[in-house]
DNA sequence: ACCGGCCGACGGGGAACACCCGACAGTGAA
DNA sequence: TTCACTGTCGGGTGTTCCCCGTCGGCCGGT
């Protein structure tokens, strides 16, 4: 299966990107292109079912994108290695990627000048990553670290308390807290003070720093 | 130039997908690519010298994106049609795109089926649109306009307020906010008032919402 | 079976805060 | 000049916040 030539299996959900991406491999006298999918959920069936060598697979795409299609095949222990194509340079989604299990990461930007090479690396077992993406990746590691741990805090607090402290940060008074939980001001005031204890938010900038970096305050404000 | 043969130019940055667009287009006997760019402003130079009846154009272009160029050929006059490619369903960028004078939007996801019958039409003077494009469009209107509106009323205060509105939707006390801004906190009461009076926020959870959905918050937090 | 820890739920009281009232000076336009 | 807008401040009342203590239920450990 690798007596010379690799096998690749193209996965875009875009035709004309595979119709690309085919043109600048077969220009390789060394890979050969088996099968191409559509979007992540076939990728996974045609690669248990082709073993390629190498996945080229999409970052975005419809049914199931390249990232729980990386996890899934590693879950499923598929012993293809992942190259992942990406359309900018997205290096927030990198770390994850590589803890999913690919093995490459290419910019679609330079996927014609690298895309031979990265796929051959690849297929050694080595991985491939543009410069930027390394050097981007020390600073995303530092950022979701710090996020993790502020996610922690958040899931360490009880249901109730998570409720209070996101309507303190969107602005609710204790008392109007009360009113929409049916409890007593005086109760949210207990939650207030065991949440100060627990993850130390003591004033109210505190609380709406915390709920923005995590989100907390888009999703009860779309419309 | 316009006696049977319809003649394109393509713009994308990838050169994967340049290739996919002539794979597509090349099979289609009446349509003839005369002409490659890699980014907005190679395309605005190629469509002014070559004339194209159509520019087929990316949509996200790292000098130049496509509604740039599609704005900056109109103002040229340039008389190529010119069709829109974009990736998913990003139908938030129609409206300025069709008012800077684009004459189709197409996925890249249907690319290869739609492509070669966009091309015709839009190179006939007829506009061409996806279904789903069309009727995102009222919801996308509406939408912006409220938007817009809020922006308007950020607008309409005076820099001051516009500092405590802020603060009051970070959190911030009055007596804090006169500290951090150097005066009163009685001062800052006033201009909670004039900022009731003017666009209607009254209590702390209504400067949330605004703020949040104004992007008010993110600034001030990112680290 | 008991004891400590966690959770949900209250109340009192003093300090801090918010809200509505009015006030006044500077600036620039009608 | 008069009027509107802006930036600044104070007084008083009602509301809210914060720290204190309390109590029952539940669960895991010894």
């Amino acid at each position: 299966m690798d007596d010379d030539i690799i096998t690749v299996l193209l996965a875009d959900d875009h035709a004309v990107v595979r119709y690309g991406l085919r043109a600048v491999l077969q220009t390789a006298p060394d890979i050969r292109v088996i099968g191409e999918a559509r979007n992540g959920q076939e990728a996974v069936d045609a690669a248990m079912r082709l073993k390629p060598d190498v996945v080229v697979m999409d970052l975005s795409m419809d049914v199931m994108d390249g990232a729980a299609a990386t996890r899934e095949l590693q879950r499923l222990e598929c012993p293809s290695r992942i190259l992942i194509l990406t359309m900018h340079a997205e290096d927030e989604y990198l770390v994850p990627l590589l803890e999913a299990g690919a093995s490459g990461y290419l910019v679609k930007n330079a996927a014609d000048r690298e895309l031979v090479d990265a796929v051959r690396m690849v297929a050694r077992g080595d991985q491939y990553l543009r410069l930027g993406a390394v050097r981007a990746l020390a600073k995303e590691l530092k950022k979701r670290e710090h996020r993790a741990a502020e996610q922690t805090q958040y899931e360490s607090l009880s249901e109730r308390e998570r409720s209070i402290l996101r309507l303190i940060a969107a602005g609710y008074t204790g008392p109007d807290i009360g009113a929409q939980l049916n409890i007593s001001a005086k109760t949210v005031d207990t939650y207030k003070q065991r949440i100060h204890e627990k993850i130390g938010l003591a004033h109210r900038p505190d609380y709406v720093r915390f709920a923005v970096r995590l989100g907390l305050l888009d999703e009860g404000t779309q419309m």
